[in-house]
DNA sequence: TTACGTGCAAACGTTTTGCACAAAC
DNA sequence: GTTTGTGCAAAACGTTTGCACGTAA
């Protein structure tokens, strides 16, 4: 059975994969939702939205469609695996309570900044060949921050 | 056995732990190197210099020292865990090839860097409550870049 | 009809846990 | 003597793989 969602189909036919009805909802539900799911969170959300996945055709499209840099593979500061369906440069607002990731673009100077060498006999930064910066920014996201209240609520 | 390495000894006891010679080891060998090391590197490299542990006292021990604030879990963007001696707010340098991770400060003006959304639909960065930035530059880290080098001639 | 995708179950590497023994306080 | 740490072996967890079958070109 093949894929009937055009653009979806259009994008993985492009990288010289079969346009299976697994890979296109893969990606339609990350752009759709352009959430940074765990494989265990997209298994769930895939099973909500109609007939479920088997986890070994998760792990192997999700690996494919990487791989083809039709979706990016990041690992949050919490170790978890998620995947985004961004995959130009971009940054990161991570909330420190649920690891939930945002994408974010950054306003401010940021081609001012440079590494530099925190301990006296380290070596020298300047020796390494530099690529891009990533930012990371850390925060409480909204529903966090209501589920916090609540429980200083009820401990009061 | 007690640990006879005074500083370690003392870090370890304010801590309210027992300053055994596998913790007083283990801090040593991070404080040493500021290396940033796998508990399978470092399993390695307590071997080499000396008496080997074994792998669950290594993980017990990397838990209660962390939670302890000793040293600090970091989740490199491999997705290898790694442990760092600073556990103060800081930034890594992190090679693209071999996954080495560097502490650095930074110099530029850190402070006037805010996330925005990147997506029209996408939740306003501003509803959340905005901790740190980390920053992770990416590069190639000299050894890397000698193997590079060394490949490219080999196939010339 | 040949190549590729799916799903089960088994294997894998990393991390955690239960437990008996040893060491520290 | 009670609490805490160690190390083995077993379990748990997320991820990958071998293989038989199904589907696509």
């Amino acid at each position: 059975m093949a894929c009937e969602r055009e653009q979806f189909t259009k994008l993985i036919e492009q990288k010289n994969l079969r346009a299976t009805e697994a890979r296109c909802r893969i990606l339609e539900l990350l752009h759709e939702t352009h959430e940074h799911y765990t494989p265990e969170e997209m298994l769930e959300a895939l099973r909500e939205r109609g007939k479920p996945l088997s986890i070994a055709t998760l792990y192997q499209n999700l690996a494919k469609l990487a791989d083809a840099g039709l979706i990016a593979r990041i690992v949050g500061p919490d170790g978890h695996t998620r995947y985004d369906v961004n995959t130009l440069p971009h940054h990161h607002l991570v909330c420190k309570v649920c690891g939930r990731m945002l994408d974010v673009g950054v306003e401010g100077p940021l081609q001012d900044l440079r590494p530099v060498a925190l301990y006296d006999d380290e070596e020298d930064p300047a020796t390494w060949r530099l690529g891009e910066v990533h930012l990371e920014f850390h925060g409480v996201c909204p529903a966090c921050q209501a589920r916090l209240a609540e429980a200083a609520e009820a401990s009061d």
